[in-house]
DNA sequence: GTGGTCTAGACCACG
DNA sequence: GTGGTCTAGACCACC
């Protein structure tokens, strides 16, 4: 699994990881079951501090997407304990609105976002090796 | 026009500011010409610093959406002259596509996405009053 | 003699005004002995304040550029009173300098620059009418 | 690095320190990679206010010259990231126009100015040291 | 009256 | 430690 950090990016290298490694399990590259390397071993592999990658280990927990063992460290769970719920669905229309806002003040409509998204999913699905 | 500040959310001000005036002219509530408040009387109005107001049309007026007038203060543009370009293409593919991510993982599939984006623009629809 | 301001300019009037009488003496449209509008004319020309032309006639007047008359009003001056003084030049160097810097580091090199200079020349040359 | 401001110019400070910035990367005295003082060290040892430079910064890095980086503070980018764009080279020909148009009125030719342009240019490679 | 600049001091998120 | 945000209050240029 790689996981690139974009140290300049203006988003948090918590959240940055914690993408990736959604990204990970959307794509199947990550199975449920499989484990994620330990806290100490990540943050010395991508050159980050250990909090870092405890703040995005303990985001994924909070979320259901990982499970932390004692001993076995970060677990993927399986994909049917984090189905849709209605305040993620409220969240995700929530981030979505302002989007959307803007692209129709730039000239983008409907139908023209919908190819957006789509060439999205196309992309995915062309990763999921 | 009203704008509604979120003092809770995590979102800076500026930026809700600068989202609800791009709302207001992608619903044409505000129209080419039309005149936003001065920035002491938006921030008065609002209970917030004028600085901050004073950044959220920096930043539009470097978007282009707005023109700082000398004495009529800030008039909206004509949508001509904020049209997409590439770089704001990629920004958005590289915002949409985390999220759609996130979104696959919690079994949404493409055309419940899709949905989802339909109903936000029906919505717009309807808010076009 | 038309003058042409831009009032969503980040110039201030009154310096969108001299640098166009300027021009126009140095185009020839505005010949020494030639009189300028009264104050009062220009500002209702133009839909601006007194002040605004005020200011920018006497900035003239102190520069050498025009004379003002009680009764004739503005009158241009003949070139020969306001030749280059080293002043003049220091300034000119020091406000090139870091448009120059810029320009370099934008990628254009010397011979580019000159060719720049070299087309607004030119574009003048046109305009003598 | 030696950045010089003068509390006495009517330029802005944070303008000024974009300046001598933009001079220190044109003349190769900041190269790539090499970093910038944090916000907070450049202000104490300028004696302004911090809030001054994190503007200059801003706009450094808006213009893409610098990047904010995470924790290094502020890093050079590479000057190919930021080339000559038309929109540059008309706002340096609105620029330079009334320029050389004052300048043909104190009595410089095209052949004088060109000079003028000639010798700060060689200034600068003299600097290059 | 407008926006632009500068200062000062505070809190927060990030690493 | 870093930059980002917000507040507060001041002065200035422009109109």
């Amino acid at each position: 699994m790689m996981l690139g950090i974009d140290f300049e990016s203006s988003t948090p290298i918590y959240l940055q990881l914690r993408e990736q490694i959604v990204k990970g399990i959307a794509t199947k590259r990550l199975a449920p079951g499989d484990s994620l390397p330990s806290v100490r071993q990540l943050a010395s592999d991508l050159g980050i501090n250990l909090h870092t990658v405890n703040k995005a280990y303990a985001m994924l927990k909070q979320e259901g997407f990982i499970t932390l063992h004692r001993q076995k460290g970060a677990v993927i769970n399986s994909p049917d304990s984090f189905k849709t719920s209605d305040e993620y669905l409220k969240q995700l229309c929530d981030d979505l609105e302002p989007m959307i806002f803007e692209a129709l003040l730039r000239g983008i409509n409907e139908q023209e976002f919908s190819i957006v998204c789509s060439d999205i999913f196309k992309k995915i699905g062309g990763e999921k090796s």
